[in-house]
DNA sequence: ACGATCACGC
DNA sequence: AGAGTACGTGATCGTT
């Protein structure tokens, strides 16, 4: 029997808005992904016939993606079907039971669930936290067995899921089978859910209709004619079109290792390195390295020009010394290294090499407090003095990554200007990235929304390339590397092999890429240098007071204790204050306290629900202290104490590749939320202090985003507002309530604030009655009298709207792009919070442009002119830097000049410049 | 291990 | 019709 694979076109273009790798924004491409996974699946499957079914009408936000597909199917010589959307399922069920043939679907619209029967299965790509996108296979003859109730429940399941979600629905058929079993133990449910309950009650009508009316037969009763399924019987698919189709799983085999070498010994090495110097010398190129590090040692050094593919082991220091040769040598005949991130090898290396902050850490919580700290990485650190044994060339190979970068930075230390358009360019950044490749950040710039596991070499070599690869987990679950190193090299090898031929294909891609959207200086010229500043930044750490810290920890903890005791007294029983269900309980139940906003599970005990019930209840007013007393000393207090190093200082990490919108972000421990509004959090920064003979400065911009917006809107108010340097949110109130400039009150001033803080975040009318304490209308109101004051404002902020939709795409002033999905989204919510997004990202994201242009050029100065100060610390508008007491006057000049001239804008880029011995003093 | 809730910064 | 409302990091609780 031959077997069928009938490709739901509309919902798989549909599936592009879910984030599965068919990105509507990227529409050929995705065609071609699109065709590619197909292709695939055919083959897995064996088809024999493949269909192409569009279902009429066309979908509005998909029109185009649907001609698109419809042109490549044709192109490729594949059957395409058109059907009546209203009697699809029909017609496709005619022809399955008349043909009686095996049939594989294809699509994601649950609907088509309905079709599954012995012969029949279903295919549908998802898209899950857990797994990132994959591919359910549903199984016609087995559904009793994968869902759990039979086939002909499915209409029921999806009425159901319609009403009470999917989840319940579907645990709701598991146990009664039937829609009618239901309704007949309706007493049970209200006993389990009276919730679920409920609802049924209310619309068991609906639920009834709605089954009826995703049954196949559905369309035969509206239709009233049956139009049979015509497929041309000659739709048999050649070898050639299937090829053409999977190109992307035969490019995977032969990225599979059978040409990659596993070498292990000094002559093989020089054996691989013959040819390796072959291809060196046919020109230019990449060169993809990945290490293999575990805990206390470099492992593997994995190397592939794409054409050539080797893993080293580096079981000896000599081997290390023969593989940075071939590197030298790389380099020198114009390859370029490239890596997946650039920045956490540098630490790798300096950890294993024993020069890294995360060895001093793991010497102070040796006993293994840390769960980072496993047994190896404890041995080493305590056996560091044996460098012999331990260093397997991990030292020598970060001296000379770094010696690059220094060569290239010193040879150049006069040479880096500032161009019109604002940002840092000149010979390092050319020479930088001549020598070295960061592929995630090259990735991180073609795809800021991607997050966690979406965002490895194997997901972008699924997009760029259309390989489906394995992952770590999938191909090794959790084992260490270790363990599958010493299990299975040979599986490894290929795992690496892989992971190493994609880092040197895919830079070429990536990079062009980058050059069709303008970005390609932006990843250049910004985000490759700031690499560099980064790593040195966190290397360097801050100091921290350990001991003055452990005071205020205690100080706190005594302050729990009384503030615990009081409420325990004063509500009349011992309770967990932290766990907001208990305290719900008390509050609105056993004290019967006027209950505000509900959550999903419960009464909402957050701080602006308390904060009405604490004027007329005191024990509230001591619940909100005590929150505020235990997040200082479980986040800030304890948590900074487990990051202190042995050098006495804290060595935050700051991501560059997480943010939609540009920004860096600060972890382990996150540098950029240390408490600064209230006194008793602000103390905590007394214990970031800059070391002996140094003090702290700490410069921020005032007002970033604003003046940029007022620079990118051209709005004259604005503009003249801060030309004239007024305070920005009474002039905004002054304008907005029509009264003079000086009879503005505190009010009005924190109404205007708050909505120019609303246009910098793009919070909707909601969020910004919930910071206000007002209604939604109020706030509309609010915003309209905003606009209609600012009135260029808002035909900016248009435009900005109308050109995200236009493009799908929001830019920043740099050129630096974020997707914009959520505009072709057909939840009206989605939308709505696409069009704030297409306001917001253009000016966060050009703020976070310029501040990463002025560290640049304060780091390079700083080096360039061989001061010893240091850059320390960057917090979204501010930059902390530890400066020699002699070098005082010069760094502030730097810091000054640097932060002003990062960007031309219409309007000054004003300046806010503190000293001091600590963060508190300086801030 | 993971989601939900809460709280901190910008 | 009805949803659930800047982002990112981290702690804690309570369930799996």
């Amino acid at each position: 029997m031959s077997t069928w694979l009938i490709v739901d076109a509309n919902s798989i273009g549909k599936a592009a808005s879910q984030g599965l790798p068919f990105d509507p924004s990227e529409e050929e491409r995705s065609v071609t992904a699109m065709l590619s996974f197909v292709g695939s699946q055919a083959v897995k499957y064996q088809a024999t016939d493949l269909v192409f079914v569009f279902t009429d009408p066309v979908e509005e936000a998909y029109t185009h993606y649907n001609e698109l597909l419809l042109a490549a199917t044709k192109k490729a010589g594949i059957a395409v079907t058109l059907l009546e959307k209203d009697n699809c399922l029909h017609q496709l069920s005619h022809f399955i039971h008349t043909e009686s043939k095996k049939v594989i679907l294809l699509s994601n619209d649950r609907t088509w669930q309905t079709l599954l029967q012995g012969e029949v299965s279903l295919i549908s790509p998802e898209i899950s936290k857990e797994e990132g996108s994959h591919v359910v296979h549903l199984d016609g003859a087995r559904i009793k067995e994968t869902l759990g109730y039979e086939a002909e429940s499915i209409p029921e399941v999806i009425a159901l899921s319609g009403i009470l979600g999917e989840a319940m629905a579907k645990s709701l058929m598991k146990t009664y089978g039937s829609i009618s079993t239901i309704l007949l133990s309706m007493e049970e449910i209200r006993g389990k859910s009276p919730r679920t309950w409920q609802r049924l009650l209310e619309q068991k009508g609906e639920i009834l209709a709605k089954a009826l009316k995703v049954t196949p037969e559905a369309g035969k009763v509206d239709s009233g004619v049956i139009s049979p399924l015509s497929i041309d019987e000659d739709t048999k698919i050649s070898p050639e079109q299937l090829a053409a189709l999977t190109e992307g799983t035969k490019a995977e085999k032969k990225l599979l290792g059978e040409d990659a070498i596993y070498v292990d010994s000094l002559q093989m090495f020089h054996e691989a390195a013959k040819r390796f110097e072959a291809t060196f010398e046919k020109g230019t190129g990449f060169l993809g390295i990945t290490i293999e590090t575990t805990g206390s040692a470099l492992e593997t050094v994995c190397l592939s020009t794409g054409e050539d593919t080797a893993l080293f082991d580096l079981g000896s220091k000599d081997l290390m010394k023969q593989v940075k040769k071939l590197l030298t040598a790389a380099v020198e005949s114009g390859w370029t290294l490239s890596f997946w991130n650039l920045k956490h090898l540098l630490h790798q290396c300096g950890k294993i090499a024993g020069r890294g902050y995360d060895v001093l850490l793991s010497e102070q919580i040796g006993d293994g407090m840390k769960q980072e700290a496993d047994g190896q990485l404890c041995l080493f650190a305590m056996e560091k003095e044996d460098e012999k044994e331990n260093d397997r060339g991990a030292g020598e190979l970060l001296d000379w990554l770094c010696s690059l970068e220094e060569d290239v930075f010193s040879s150049e230390k006069d040479s880096f200007s500032v161009t019109d358009r604002g940002y840092f360019t000149g010979e390092y950044s050319k020479k930088l990235s001549r020598i070295f490749c960061d592929v995630s950040l090259l990735a991180y710039l073609l795809m800021p929304l991607s997050t966690g596991k979406d965002f490895d070499i194997e997901k972008v070599a699924g997009v760029y390339r259309k390989l489906e690869l394995k992952d770590y987990k999938s191909r090794f679950g959790k084992k260490s590397v270790r363990e599958v190193l010493e299990e299975k090299r040979e599986a490894y090898v290929s795992y690496a092999g892989v992971r190493t031929a994609m880092l040197s294909e895919l830079p070429g891609d990536l990079m062009s890429e980058l050059k069709e959207d303008g970005q390609y200086s932006l990843y250049e010229e910004m985000e490759l240098p700031l690499l560099f500043t980064l790593y040195s930044m966190e290397k360097e750490g801050i100091a921290m007071d350990t001991a003055a810290l452990r005071r205020y920890g205690e100080e706190l903890s005594e302050g729990i204790l009384k503030l615990q005791e009081q409420i325990y007294q004063e509500v009349g029983e011992e309770f967990n204050i932290n766990s907001p269900k208990q305290l719900g309980t008390i509050l609105f139940e056993k004290l019967g306290l006027p209950a505000g906003k509900k959550t999903k599970s419960g009464y909402s005990t957050a701080a602006d629900v308390l904060e009405k019930l604490a004027e007329d209840y005191p024990v509230v007013e001591h619940i909100l202290q005590y929150r505020t007393f235990g997040k200082l000393k479980s986040t800030y207090a304890d948590g900074l104490l487990d990051c202190i190093a042995s050098d006495q200082r804290v060595h935050t990490t700051f991501q560059q590749a997480v943010t939609a919108t540009g920004r860096l972000s600060s972890s382990d421990p996150n540098l950029q939320n240390i408490p600064v509004r209230i006194e008793l959090g602000k103390r905590i920064r007394s214990v970031f202090h800059a070391k002996e003979g140094y003090v702290f400065l700490d410069a921020d911009y005032s007002q970033i985003e604003l003046r940029v917006l007022a620079h990118l809107s051209g709005d004259q108010q604005l503009i003249e507002a801060y030309r004239k340097d007024r305070d920005i949110h009474r002039a905004t109130a002054a304008l907005v309530f029509h009264v003079p400039f000086e009879e503005v009150t505190p009010q009005q001033r924190r109404a205007a604030k708050a909505v120019n803080f609303g246009i910098v975040y793009g919070i909707s009318s909601f969020g910004l009655g919930q910071n206000l304490d007002i209604s939604r209308q109020q706030a509309q109101q609010y915003i309209d009298d905003y606009f209609r004051a600012y009135t260029r404002l808002q035909e900016y902020l248009d435009e900005l709207v109308a050109a995200a939709k236009r493009d799908h795409v929001a830019l920043t002033m740099f050129g630096r792009r974020r997707p914009m999905p959520e505009l072709s989204s057909s939840i009206y919510m989605q939308r709505q919070f696409g069009e704030r997004v297409a306001m917001n990202a253009p000016i966060q994201g050009t703020a976070a442009d310029i501040i990463k242009i002025a560290m640049l050029h304060v780091w390079q100065r700083l080096r360039g002119e061989g001061l010893s100060s240091k850059l320390l610390l960057q917090v979204h508008d501010e930059l902390l830097i530890e400066t020699k007491i002699e070098e005082k006057e010069q760094v502030k000049a730097i810091l000054d000049e640097e932060m002003h001239r990062a960007a031309h804008l219409l309007v000054p880029l004003a300046i806010d410049m503190e000293e001091g011995n600590s963060w508190y003093d300086a801030h």
